[in-house]
DNA sequence: GTGAAAGCGCTAACAG
DNA sequence: CTGTTAGCGCTTTCAC
């Protein structure tokens, strides 16, 4: 009922102990190809008595194909990335396969380097964050013949699948959202963009769309570092030190904007009428604050299993929009009276 | 100077480019053994010439022994166990380690079968969070030879190694530090204890520890379901409705002592005069609210990096407690007038 | 310092 | 339906 010796058990071992050649243990173990009932009684008995535990390891260099699916992300701080390891960890754990994961800090050079440790394990499919990879990652990628998936966002030039949202578009229907609330003085409070790629797209769709309204913002504050409820915190109080006729002010990510949100909690400024906020993701916890934050629903958990799924199945590459939504919080003025 | 076959490379074909033996290939590429400067130059060359890309699978079979290092998290929705991961991540890439991830859910069953998988792949070690298992967990670990690391708690009968910290204590010094405050008729908002272990270690050494002072728990809420701002601040008003005589709360963690404050600032309920409030963990947010939360301080990512070295590197299994440490913030009083 | 050869534990044809 | 036979790509003796 229990394992003899501690690991130094085979397939062979439990084929002997089963009176059967070892890739009928094989194909029992496997549940595939066809073997009598009886076999695979015997089989399962003898694999169960000698706490036998198969080794994928010979098993992937056998059939040439490991169950390992990489995963990288820019950072864990943020709870957005820990929701895209989630999703995908559902659906990879759902079909036996592992998820390998990495932290790249938002560096393409450091993504570059874990790309090539996971190619060495030969895995099944690599998902990244973004679109925005260096050229040598690129190329071993596509060299590696293993399936790509690129999440979060959706563009151009893609090495394989991608399933995300458009980064710009959210920051264009940003920009409409809060111009059609009625706010004219504008500014906006973010973090380190030159790393961040996405949180720039929003910005430059932000900045588009206003001047296309015939609005400009009117200030901004990068923070530099990353996004934190400190930095939007401090970033706002810097923002409005400058320009306290600021009728609204929008954010590079949820996390920015509740630190804004604090900071005209601590102040006494009136959310909305004397300042709108407007942030990015949709996190739980801007539902749940004194009033409830305005900013736009990313579909981050389902962006995770949509693109484990697409990894490990056979089928075209494609480019998969996964939109998003505005949330119409308490943080913005409902009214657009002209 | 790039890759002639899509993968298809091997150490022979990069041992006939280089003129040299398949070993000498692998030494040089593993910098281990000896060998010419002369071979070095050739073999270097000739790899990348071919693109080539080891595969560690093939590797790791033929030394028996894996890079891969497991580790299973309870949730990816609380950023605590994201700490631990960017933690132990942090150690392993510099180390040339693999993470391996799963997520349990908080279910020993869920965390049994993780283990099962992880175990096929012979990884290195694998990291668990706290210390309860199945039977059949510890059994396969054991048998299983590799390392084993519980993380976040501390405590009896460990399967290897451990890292924490007693979360017993510090529900004990959350008890003490309020009654320090001059807090007299306390309550307590929590999630499923059930699932979370660790948060039903705090509030037994919690309620202990008011008893010992000469106190009793006036009144608690069970929200059940996960920690979160909501069910933090709907417990909240629930525990307040059944008693408004109450003068603090203690929180299973900090999400739920979040949405309690949230729950007092729309009430206009005045922190900490009127009630006071107490959490878990020392979450970032918590020191950026409008006024600091009042929390205990654990070292998550400390931990994540700890567990992780001690999984990798040879020597004794060992109990390590990092201890936590009181922050006081504004959501408790400051004296302690009898 | 270096190459040849023997596996690591399993899967994948292939005969039976 | 089942056993035998080759490898998968690498590391590891072990002579040279």
């Amino acid at each position: 009922m229990t394992n003899e010796k501690i690991s130094g058990m085979t397939i062979s071992a439990v084929a002997a102990a089963a009176g059967v050649g070892e890739s009928t243990v094989s194909r029992v173990l496997r549940n595939e190809g066809s073997f009598s009932h009886r076999s695979r009684d015997k089989v399962l008995k003898a694999a169960a008595e000698l706490g036998y535990v198969p080794n994928r390891i010979a098993g992937s260099l056998a059939s040439s194909g490991s169950r390992l699916v990489a995963i990288v992300v820019p950072s864990l701080t943020n709870i957005v990335f820990a929701d895209l390891l989630r999703g995908a960890g559902e659906v990879l754990d759902a079909a036996k396969y592992q998820g390998v994961f990495g932290v790249s800090d938002y560096d393409p050079l450091k993504e570059q380097a874990l790309i090539a440790s996971f190619l060495e394990y030969r895995p099944a499919a690599v998902l990244l964050s973004g679109l925005e990879h260096s050229d040598e990652s690129r190329k071993m990628l596509k060299s590696s013949g293993c399936r790509v998936v690129e999440m979060l966002d959706v563009g151009s030039d893609p090495i394989g699948t991608v399933v995300g949202f458009s980064n710009r578009e959210a920051g264009v229907a940003a920009a409409d959202y809060l111009q059609g609330c009625g706010y004219r003085t504008i500014g906006y409070v973010g973090h380190d963009l030159a790393a961040d790629k996405r949180a720039g797209k929003r910005l430059e769709g932000f900045y588009a769309h206003l001047q296309a309204c015939g609005l400009q913002l009117a200030d901004r504050e990068m923070t530099g570092g990353r996004s934190s409820v400190e930095n939007g915190r401090n970033g706002l109080a810097a923002l409005l030190g400058r320009r306290p006729d600021l009728d609204a002010v929008y954010f590079s990510n949820d996390d920015m904007a509740i630190g804004g949100y604090f900071h005209c909690l601590s102040q006494g400024i009136r959310i909305p009428e004397q300042l709108g906020i407007f942030g990015h993701n949709g996190l739980d916890i801007g539902a749940h604050l004194p009033t409830r934050l305005s900013t736009i629903q990313t579909p981050r958990v389902e962006i995770g299993r949509l693109a484990a799924q697409l990894a490990i199945e056979a089928g075209e590459e494609k480019i998969v929009d996964l939109g998003f939504q505005i949330v119409t919080g308490q943080t913005t003025k409902r009214s657009s009276s002209p």
